[in-house]
DNA sequence: TTATTTAATTGCAATATTACGATTAATATT
DNA sequence: AATATTAATCGTAATATTGCAATTAAATAA
C-alpha cells in the first residue's frame, strides 16, 4: 500500500516518523546543515552549493518549511530561507526523547 | 526517479539520512520503544502489541537490524529480539552532532 | 513596456516503500 | 513420523518519493 497505517500509532510516535522521515534525505540534511552554517541563504544558493536540479531543491524546500523547520523570507525576485529556531528547539525535544530513552545494563540477548 | 542521489553529499550527511529514515515510520519507532520498554521481545509480542501482521512486523525488523539498531537471538522457534546498545550509542552521537547544531541569535529572516 | 531574474508549480518517468496473503523453513511437540 | 508453532521469505498491489524538463508566476531592470 506505501502507506503508514498512522492511526495504529500514538500522536507522538507519528510526530517522530514524521520529524524523522524529512531528514530521511541527504539532500534535506546537506540543506538544513548549509542553513545552520550561512544562516540565511537564497534557494539559487543552495541550488549551486548541493548541485541538483532548481525544481527539486524548491520541493525538498517546501518539505522543510511545512513541518515548520525552515522559514522563507521573499526579497525581490529572491527568497531567503533560514532556520526556523523556535520549532528546530521544539522539534529537538521530542527527537531526543526518543534517541535519549534509558538503556539498562541487563543483556538479553 | 525515486532514487537519492547520494553520490553528491558527504558519508556524515548520507549516514544522518540513513538512521533518520529507518525511524521515519510510525511501526518502526512503536517497535524500537517497546523493545527499550520490555528489553527482549519475541517477533509474535511484537505483533500482538502493535497490530500489524506477522510479515510486515518481520521486515519492519530486518531494516533496523540491517542498521544495526536491534539484535536478534533465535530461541528455538522463537525470535527474541532487544535493542543494540553499543550501536545505539553510535547513532545517537551521529544523530546528536545534527540535532544540536548551534543556533545564533540573529535571526536573518 | 519589454526583457530579465528568481523561484514555484506542473507533469511525468523511474524507483522505493508499505502491507499482507501465501508459502516456506526451522524447530519443538506428540 | 506427523503435527504444531514461530518467524522469514516471496509475490504483488497500492501508494509515495525522487528528480528534472518545461512552464508559470512574480518582481525587478532596461
Amino acid at each position: 500500500m506505501g502507506l503508514a497505517k498512522t492511526e495504529m500509532f500514538t500522536d507522538q510516535q507519528n510526530e517522530i516518523a514524521l520529524f524523522a522521515k524529512v531528514f530521511g534525505h541527504p539532500a534535506r540534511v546537506a540543506i538544513l546543515q548549509q542553513l545552520f552554517k550561512i544562516d540565511g541563504c537564497y534557494c539559487g544558493d543552495l541550488v549551486n552549493e548541493i548541485g541538483l536540479a532548481q525544481p527539486t531543491i524548491s520541493q525538498h524546500l517546501k518539505e522543510l518549511k511545512q513541518l515548520g523547520l525552515i522559514k522563507g523570507n521573499v526579497e525581490g525576485t529572491s527568497v531567503c530561507y533560514c532556520i526556523n529556531r523556535e520549532n528546530w528547539i521544539k522539534m529537538k525535544q521530542v527527537m531526543l526523547q526518543f534517541l535519549d530513552q534509558d538503556i539498562s545494563e541487563n543483556d538479553c540477548c
